[in-house]
DNA sequence: TTTTGTTTTCCGCAGACTGGAAAAATTTTA
DNA sequence: TAAAATTTTTCCAGTCTGCGGAAAACAAAA
């Protein structure tokens, strides 16, 4: 039930998939209406619609049916739509495809132990940082990035240690698609300064967002590789800049260099070769 | 932007949801689908259009859409389809809105309702157990924990109930750090008494707290899964022994769990895997 | 090669979806 | 208190879209 791999004789390898015209209108629709109920936290009926430029009634009916199978809820009280439990119970079903989130969990429990912060994991998608997984800290003070949140490569600290070990080739490519936006006056915003930057990273095994994408918050990061030794994801612990301090970075870093090493090994992944180019 | 309360001034508090009818076919053909993709993971196009009762080609068409919009993947390799990152993102919006604590307060109240006492909501902390909220009975006596206040894992119901579905690692961790101090006479001080206490709780599902702490004093507790399956939280019920007494246990215990599983759902989680060891 | 079992494209028709409009419900204004 | 203003919910007819059978494309097995 369970070994999925090459079972099907029929037409694999598909070259050109359908772009085209072949796809559902109506699911299209729906499918922007939830994308718009889930980045803005609770909307009221005719928001939607007049977002959507869509007729109220039209919209109504999507709600209607996402409702009846959990995927909104609405808040009577207020009279707002959300995303609802099922949606979650959908998705979470994402983590489960690699095992590295689950692999991930008790190294990085025991990286929140050791350095008191909240230990995050991120992949890459688009030239773009998604968290996946956090173990908080019960710091009264800390950071929180919910799951799923997107964020900038270069003003990141997971980004730039997977940045620090992809491809020159790759790393052009997402500075020049997604440039270099500032976010503090700490963000790396020259290309120059980021291949420097990254440059010590790969040196030293880890990264520092040192308030760069949001003032008072520091971040210490390290990459995890694949059977390949292509970097696919991160680790990092992040808290606010009293705490994760500069004299601490050292031994930060080395905590969550080991950590990465070793999820890198659950995962079967191995480190990449030296010079690295394909 | 953020003050989304009671802007409207249409027609709140509806009274009937049009529940038939009005909901859009294509669309619960769709989110059928997608529920399937999730609860299975790598599912090949026929094996969805067979468990479906659907035409491949229909089936592919919803894919294809689906697919377009990041909510499902494609593995080319295998020919499998998956839940994609975008309905990972959607979902985790969930948790936006979900606190624990909101969650747990309606069932806590129907828990107190039941069983006339005091109900409480604890997380694990540095291996001590955090009380978080509490829902009081009316009870003239009764037991009462301030919000904030710690309490040693090893002698507390909901620490137990905890302590109960964590790693062994970590078990022994926590015993070891903070030892297995003694409080009262009946109170689980030999490491030994407390192994075989938590699999007598792994078994039934529920910790007992049998004058541990507080002569007088019992407690019936459950343990609260995130979606990792990880034991995050528990809920209890805490009295006086006359009231609290072993001849309830079975009714109390019963409840408390079913409490705790409520919760459970609510906020997202789920139980964890039977064996679960690393 | 042929056969078999897939995925993907194509197309006509039934029927579902859209959106305008009216009804219902409630808050705000007068 | 009553009327006006909004917003949600229901209803309906016309149109256009999604369904599914069938055939094509494709790859592995025979």
């Amino acid at each position: 039930m369970d070994n999925r791999i090459k079972r099907s004789r029929g037409r694999p390898r598909a070259f050109n998939r359908a772009q085209q015209g072949g796809s559902v209108q109506s699911l299209d629709r729906a499918i922007a209406i939830l994308k718009r109920v889930a980045e803005a936290d609770g909307l009221s009926l005719s928001e939607i619609a007049a977002a959507m430029e869509q007729a109220p009634s039209t919209v109504y009916r999507v709600l209607i049916t996402l409702q009846k199978h959990g995927i909104v809820e609405f808040d009577e009280k207020n009279q707002l739509w959300f995303v609802g439990l099922e949606a979650f119970r959908i998705g979470s079903t994402f983590l489960g495809r690699t095992s590295m989130v689950e692999q991930s969990r008790p190294v990085m429990q025991a990286l929140m132990a050791q350095t008191g912060e909240t230990a995050n994991l991120a992949i890459l998608d688009g030239g773009e940082v998604i968290f996946v997984s956090q173990v908080e800290t019960h710091e009264p003070i800390r950071a929180f990035f919910r799951p799923g949140t997107r964020g900038p490569a270069h003003a990141s600290g997971i980004g730039k240690a997977l940045l620090a070990f992809l491809p020159q080739r790759r790393v052009d490519h997402i500075v020049r698609d997604k440039g270099l936006a500032r976010f503090t006056e700490r963000t790396i915003a020259e290309p120059g300064r980021l291949v420097e930057e990254l440059e010590q990273t790969r040196a030293r095994g880890w990264a520092v967002d040192d308030e760069e994408r949001t003032v008072g918050m520091r971040c210490i990061a390290a990459p995890i590789f694949n059977a390949f030794g292509e970097a696919v994801a991160g680790v990092s612990i992040s808290g606010p800049s009293v705490r994760v301090s500069q004299e601490n970075d050292a031994r930060h870093g080395e905590l969550v260099r080991k950590a990465a090493a070793t999820i890198t090994a659950a995962v079967g992944g191995r480190p990449p070769k030296p010079p690295g180019d394909a």
